[in-house]
RNA sequence: CGGGAUGUAGCGCAGUUGGCUAGCGCACUACGUUCGGGACGUAGGGGUCGUGCGUUCGAGUCGCAUCAUCCCGACCA
């Protein structure tokens, strides 16, 4: 185990990657830009996952899966979207292995070239939409609200553990509806949906808006996005939402019959939250000891380390933990015992700091003669000494303050760093030192590609809270009129 | 695909103007002492120095090539 992790102060990315890697979340695999999850990091995400599963299940959302691979064909029929992907597809050309026939190993057998090449989905809309065609006859079935939980590749140029990796684990939710008014509508609502679970669960303060038309998703006619900021002032695309119109609809010829008798094509959404939330958690809420995990998704909520030297002590303090453990537990909360008899209590309070458990109970021989144990919080490091009498109840209470605690904090910080800005000059500057830049914007491609080239800042979203940005103003770069601001931001 | 850097033990690194048996910290193994905030001692195990070719009496060290990784851009959830 590591003694030290890189302060964030001296190098955010190399702080996040030793985090990632020291808290036992995931590590770089041997094949470019992937990686493995391990059992610990593995264990948030299957946390976010039922959270997430129950919150769409009570909007009417079911569970399907469709296939890893798509016909090459099938992807070239939405013009736009395969615009959009077409340079980062992994292609599946053949379909069979043969032994070198000039030396050793093994070779592509050229006799097994596949007629028609498979793309590697890197995302479902065109193999669903084909599906969909076969299951939409009337208005009867619609509407049609599926989600998918899977892998999708996509071969970008660079990777970060988390946040840009070639194949990433997410949720792919596809919706196909009878109107145009509730696509809209359904898109809004899981932004919302997500929006909820970032702030609930994740204790992420996001901020929802749509997408300016030059960062809208490759097919889509609107998309909406929930943004995080991390503690570098960088934005991070949390989650998004689509509205695709009837795009998919006419390429993939999915038609139903109104309720008079007429065939119209039907309206869609797709929406998607990705293996990307771990790595937001770790970069809002983590600090220069490691992991900071909000308590709701926290695989661990509670971790004992009992201190001894004698067996009996060992065994008298084992029964209180128990005790306290099964209590715990009683109340739905996690607790683990950490009895390893070869390493030292110090240790492990530095290593489940590390993995970000968000309480700690410690208990030696004085706490066991007093009738107390020492409890200390990960999100502030504070300790106290508190009576067994009562102990779950003080620990039940303790993780709901935990959880909003760390909200707070990171509602704060996202609030400090949230600027109204007025002047190109101070954009520029401001800029440089991060956060959320609420400005006026002419409306314009041309713009927002300008300040792009000149920042890197990018258009994060349109609020769709118009009491934070609906007023009457000048474009800060160009100086035409504008009736709204936008979220400047650098991003991830 | 452009710019920069790095490849030496599982991890992190040192290795001088080429030189003799390739080293250090962590981790690992054994024993002992420890144990309330990342223990210590003693004794061990572990390396084709990324790969290939070259220069040389001699290459971890110099040259060329190649591969890989990381960082900064362009791209993206």
């Amino acid at each position: 185990m590591a003694k030290e992790i890189t302060s964030r102060a001296e190098n955010y990315s190399q702080w996040y990657n030793d985090l990632v890697v020291k808290a036992d979340l995931a590590e770089q695999s041997p094949v470019r830009g992937c990686m493995v999850i391990k059992p610990y990091g593995y264990a948030i995400w299957e946390k976010m996952q039922r959270l997430m599963d129950d919150m769409f299940k009570s909007t009417g959302v079911q569970n399907a899966y469709f296939p890893l691979f798509i016909p090459k064909s099938f992807f070239s029929k939405e013009a736009e979207h395969v615009a959009g992907f077409a340079k980062e597809c992994a292609v599946v050309t053949h379909h069979r292995l043969m032994n070198n026939p000039d030396g050793p190993g093994v070779v592509v057998d050229p006799s097994a070239k596949l007629e028609e090449e498979l793309i590697v989905r890197p995302t479902s809309e065109t193999i669903i939409w084909s599906t969909y065609k076969n299951w939409i006859k009337s208005w009867r079935d619609l509407p049609i609200l599926c989600n998918q939980w899977a892998n999708v590749v996509r071969w970008e140029m660079r990777t970060r553990l988390f946040l840009r990796t070639t194949e990433f684990l997410w949720q792919e939710g596809h919706t196909a509806h009878a109107t145009e008014q509730e696509a809209r509508e359904e898109a809004m609502r899981m932004v919302n949906v997500y929006a909820d679970f970032a702030r609930n669960y994740l204790s992420l303060p996001v901020v929802v808006g749509h997408k300016s038309p030059h960062e809208r998703f490759a097919g889509a006619l609107d998309t909406l996005s929930i943004e995080a900021m991390m503690q570098d002032g960088k934005a991070l695309q949390a989650g998004t939402s689509h509205f695709l119109g009837q795009n998919f609809a006419k390429s993939f010829d999915v038609k139903f019959a109104d309720k008079d008798g007429n065939l119209q094509y039907v309206w869609a959404t797709s929406w998607g939250t990705s293996t990307r939330l771990m790595g937001a958690l770790v970069m809002a809420h983590g600090d220069d000891n490691g992991l900071v995990l909000p308590p709701v998704i926290a695989p661990i909520q509670v971790v004992m380390v009992p201190i001894f030297k004698t067996d009996e002590e060992h065994a008298a303090i084992l029964e209180v933990m128990d005790r306290i453990k099964k209590a715990l537990e009683a109340k739905g909360h996690s607790a683990k015992i950490d009895d390893r008899d070869t390493l030292r209590p110090g240790f492990k309070f530095a290593e489940w700091e590390l993995k970000g458990v968000p309480v700690r109970i410690a208990a030696g021989p004085r706490d066991l003669a007093a009738g107390t144990v020492e409890v200390h919080r990960r999100d502030t490091l504070e300790k106290f000494t508190v009576p067994v009498e009562g102990l779950d109840e003080r620990i039940d209470i303790l993780l709901g303050d935990i959880q909003k605690n760390i909200y707070a904090k990171a509602l704060k910080f996202r609030d400090d760093n949230i600027f109204k800005v007025d002047t190109w000059d101070e954009f520029k500057s401001r800029i440089e030192q991060g956060g959320f830049l609420l400005c006026h914007w002419d409306g314009t491609e041309e713009t927002e590609a300008k300040i792009q080239e000149e920042t890197k800042a990018t258009i994060r979203c349109i609020p769709i809270d118009s009491a934070v940005c609906e007023e009457e103003g000048k474009c800060i770069y160009s100086g035409k009129p504008s009736h709204r601001r936008v979220i400047f931001a650098r991003s991830y």
